[in-house]
DNA sequence: TAGAATT
């Protein structure tokens, strides 16, 4: 039940064009809306084999079962977006989005703490395993803060190509408790790259694993592997980006390029598959909406709002995650309910950033068989809700 | 020989 992430994004940024990029994403989403929630997770480079490990165990019935971490979030996701997700579930207490002291860039994990014990489970159940972008969002229990579990990663190298995370995890069991384990593979032949990382709940285990381990013989193994502690990739990106600042003012900006051409691929995609246009063109959208008095469809000036029809009377806000999520940011899902009976009135709006996930997701959803109903997706006009 | 896991 693998889930190779063919998302549309990816496929955007690639710029690797399949005839029809986005079933990928359908069969994922499909997967997932039928199974639950996957345990993939690819990153750039690198794919995690496995990353299962039983959240809803936080290993101690001392620790707060209101807070939960949120690990393998996407990079552009908003604070706000967090809290967005998840208060869908139920009523938070704080929340917060970690990030870079110095450039503020997301870190990619997050906390988030409910008043209900009840609803911090339900998180666990509902949204861990998501799928968000090119993510699979894992969310467990928080465990205490403490310096006692910080620097508590290894890097491990020269692994035997064919040697299972379930065996790399066994040799390293007996110095600790782990909390996360991957070996890296090839993103194109799955073949494992002989490298790893295994995080240990505390720093100590940690360093007694270096040292029983590193420049050992697995069982079977011909060559020794290299056990060290891991680099903190933060810090790594802190010094990219001052070393950038600093040696090169001109180069500060290259986001926007790289997202115009893609707009041209995604129109063009458009084009090809359905025989039409852009109404806009896609360069001046954001620009023009600025502009008092300018309407158009689904265009709230904060991001693209979608009219999602026909939904099921049970239907509930993570669905619309789980549906829209795969295809970019989505900033904001909402069912409509009945106010005496709360079963949601068939029909529900959902908020993404950029023009292009939007427009991939309708092109998608809409007509995609939920259930027993067939979905209607299209941009939202004016004469309904508002968002 | 490289992942955004403790606010």
């Amino acid at each position: 039940m693998a889930v190779r992430l063919c998302d549309v994004a990816s496929l955007l940024r690639s710029g690797s064009w399949a005839a029809e990029p986005w079933t990928g994403v359908i069969a994922a989403m499909e997967t997932q809306l039928s199974n639950g929630p996957t345990c993939n997770n690819t990153a750039h480079g690198s794919t995690t084999i496995n990353n299962c490990s039983s959240p809803v165990d936080s290993g101690n019935t001392e620790d707060s079962k209101t807070n939960l971490i949120v690990n393998y979030l996407p990079q552009n996701m908003t604070q706000e977006e967090l809290k967005s997700l998840f208060g869908s579930i139920g009523e938070i207490e704080s929340c917060k989005l970690v990030r870079d002291k110095i450039t503020g860039q997301s870190l990619g994990y997050g906390f988030v703490n409910y008043v209900d014990t009840k609803d911090a489970e339900k998180a666990i159940n509902t949204l861990n395993g998501l799928r968000l972008q090119t993510k699979t969002i894992k969310v467990s229990y928080a465990r205490p803060s403490s310096a006692s579990i910080r620097d508590a990663n290894l890097y491990v190298s020269g692994l035997p190509k064919t040697m299972t995370q379930k065996e790399l995890e066994q040799i390293f069991s007996q110095y600790g408790r782990i909390i996360t384990s991957r070996i890296l593979v090839d993103q194109v032949t799955g073949v494992s790259r002989g490298v790893g990382f295994i995080r240990f709940d505390k720093r100590i285990e940690a360093e007694e694993a270096i040292k029983g381990l590193n420049g050992q013989k697995p069982p079977g193994a011909t060559e020794p592997i290299t056990v060290k502690f891991a680099n903190n990739p933060s810090q790594k990106t802190s010094q990219a980006v001052l070393s950038q600042l600093y040696h090169s003012p001109n180069r500060r900006y290259p986001a926007p390029l790289a997202q115009q051409a893609q707009r041209f691929r995604l129109d063009n995609l458009l084009n090809i598959a359905y025989g039409v246009k852009s109404r806009f063109p896609p360069m001046t959208i954001d620009g023009m909406t600025s502009l008092a008095g300018i309407n158009i469809p689904g265009h709230a000036g904060t991001g693209w709002c979608i009219f999602v029809y026909n939904l099921a009377p049970d239907a509930d806000e993570s669905i619309l995650w789980q549906m829209f999520g795969p295809f970019g940011a989505v900033t904001n899902v909402k069912v409509i309910r009945d106010f005496n009976t709360n079963k949601c009135k068939g029909f529900g709006f959902v908020t993404m950033t950029n023009y292009d996930e939007a427009a991939m997701a309708i092109a998608s959803l809409n007509g995609y068989r939920l259930g027993d109903r067939v979905l209607q997706v299209s941009f939202k006009t004016n004469k309904t809700h508002k968002a």
